[in-house]
RNA sequence: GCUCCUGUGGUGUAGUACGGUCCAUCAUUCCGGGUUUUCAUCCCGGCGACCCGGGUUCAAAUCCCGGCAGGAGCACCA
């Protein structure tokens, strides 16, 4: 009836948006005048691909609204995960080469430890932290049965005492900690008494041994998003707990929290489980050249292969962000990566295992010529001297009636080539080929499993720049690193 | 055990707040074809999905209830 009304009235009013993809990202929630986000990693390590999520997303949101993005190193823990002293400045690089643009604020928790330090010494005067001696088994079972544990009734100034102790380094490590006092009989486990700051008196990389108490990440963090400003927070969904547990602290600061987003776990499925201190302490036992060995999900292993910024973009901006957990392969981060990098390389031939063969004929042309780039998009031709001797791949051997690609029809016979003619004459397959005055060793490392195959071959030495990605006709992408005693180093990037 | 999150084709995603026009979008993979002196790029076509069971309703991917499955937190890690 109404619908029937509507038709009459206003017929574009039923008209739905259907069948279309939301292009973008959703729109962030609450006030957006004036955003400010965060980015904040662990300095244990360089930036890996699950971090560009974070880099993206962030980034993303901070164009979309014309706001700030602070990367803030939450580097309080000097025990489990050690701060790396020059992660501080990958990290940074890796911001940048991502986003294509620094941060707008960078900080380090370690150099904010006054402001932590404080706010933990007002929230235990007014009573809403207390200094807690058990050990952690032990609270562990009041936690679990709901029950309050004895020290949390210690009177103010009690626990203000010892607070001067752990801050002065009197009491060693595991005989105290600060929790905030929330309730014992929360339904949710996670938030009864949470523990803000424990003693740590291993020297801290930047900072030394100047303090002996640190704060837990759910209290450094919910203080710095505070006094930064942040607007909103897009975190993955394991700190959901982590926002629970901080709204309950800026309730009783009275600070209002900000809003919060979440991501699902990721799995990359070509990379299983790393971590970073994984990787870390693999790379010191050899097992990996450094944190740019090609088997590794860092983004400076993903940059020194030859993957382009903008191919990490496009894909987690076509994920969005979703509190889905995912399951994604490389194969979608390399197939947006060809489509970036396809017109802009040039092409190259890679002989893998050459075979040398003489090519005959009656009038043998002295040059070839071919383009750099099919498509024209880079303009003008790799210009080589031909003589008699050749190398085409081993598999390609196998074939009588070939094509040298741009330059003649040739007939193999055992390591002989006659030369048919030099216009295309038929559909036999074409293959690559290089004479040999125009040819480089050539090392290509390709990931395989767990190693590393290293395929042996002959480059095209024509205007080779080293750090350059090439794409090797009928062989794929891959990225000249350098060239070590005349022998040039490739490392494969994707088909 | 307690608390929480998520379930749309192989993978990822749109649609779900306001139920219909959704025989369900787009990307990627895969399959087939076209262009191409690369097994690249590009173009065209195809296969393929609403976790399950009830309920409400003329009508459910969308609302309700109950299952099931996957993931996370309950660290003196981040």
């Amino acid at each position: 009836m109404v619908r029937a009304d509507l038709e009459d009235i206003a017929p574009e009013a039923l008209e739905r948006e259907k069948h279309k993809k939301r292009e973008g990202l959703r729109d962030l929630p609450g006030d957006t005048s004036n955003v400010v986000l965060r980015f904040a990693p662990n300095p244990n390590g360089p930036l890996s691909i699950g971090h560009s999520r974070g880099v993206v997303i962030n980034s993303g949101y901070a164009e979309k609204y014309d706001g700030k993005i602070v990367l803030r190193f939450d580097d309080t823990d000097t025990r489990v995960k050690p701060p790396l002293l020059e992660a501080y400045s990958w990290i940074e690089e890796d911001f940048e080469w991502l986003s294509g643009r620094g941060a707008d604020v960078i900080i380090r928790a370690s150099e904010r430890m006054p402001i932590y330090l404080k706010q933990a010494k007002k929230m235990i005067a007014e009573g809403y932290g207390y200094v807690c001696r058990c050990e952690a088994e032990e609270f562990r079972k009041f936690r679990e049965g709901k029950l309050d544990c004895p020290c949390r009734e210690k009177k103010i100034s009690k626990n203000l005492e010892e607070w001067a102790e752990m801050e002065s380094g009197d009491l060693v490590e595991g005989t105290a900690v600060v929790r905030v006092k929330t309730s014992m009989s929360l339904p949710n486990p996670a938030l009864r008494d949470w523990p803000a700051l424990r003693i740590q008196h291993s020297p801290h990389p930047v900072v030394g041994e100047k303090y002996k108490v640190w704060p837990l990440l759910d209290f450094q963090s919910a203080v710095e998003d505070h006094m930064q400003g942040v607007t909103h927070i897009i975190r993955g969904k394991d700190l959901m707990d982590s926002t629970r547990k901080q709204t309950l602290l800026y309730e009783h600061f009275g600070w209002s929290y900000p809003e919060t987003l979440y991501w699902g776990r990721v799995k990359v499925h070509e990379f299983g489980g790393f971590s970073t201190s994984g990787m870390s302490s693999s790379i010191s036992k050899g097992e990996y050249d450094g944190w740019d060995d090609p088997r590794l999900p860092t983004l400076r292993a993903l940059r020194r292969r030859g993957f382009e910024p903008q191919s990490l973009i496009s894909l987690w901006s076509e994920i969005g962000l979703t509190q889905k957990d995912i399951s994604i392969s490389m194969q979608t981060l390399e197939a947006f990566n060809s489509k970036n990098i396809d017109g802009i390389c040039e092409r190259r031939f890679f002989v893998s295992e050459p075979v040398r063969i003489q090519i005959h004929g009656e009038n043998i042309p002295s040059e070839a010529k071919i383009a750099r780039h099919p498509d024209g998009l880079i303009l003008g031709m790799r210009e080589w001297g031909v003589k008699n001797s050749i190398f085409i791949q081993n598999e390609d051997l196998i074939q009588a009636k070939l094509r040298l690609k741009d330059f003649a029809d040739i007939e193999i016979n055992g390591s002989n080539a006659q030369i048919e003619g030099e216009e295309r004459s038929d559909n036999r397959p074409i293959i690559h080929w290089l004479p040999e005055e125009i040819s480089r060793e050539a090392k290509m490392f390709v990931p395989e499993g767990e190693g590393i195959r290293e395929l042996a071959g002959m480059i095209e030495d024509f205007e080779l720049t080293i750090g350059e990605v090439y794409q090797f006709e009928r062989v794929g992408f891959a990225r000249l690193v350098k060239i070590n005693n005349g022998v040039a180093e490739l490392v494969w990037l994707h088909n």
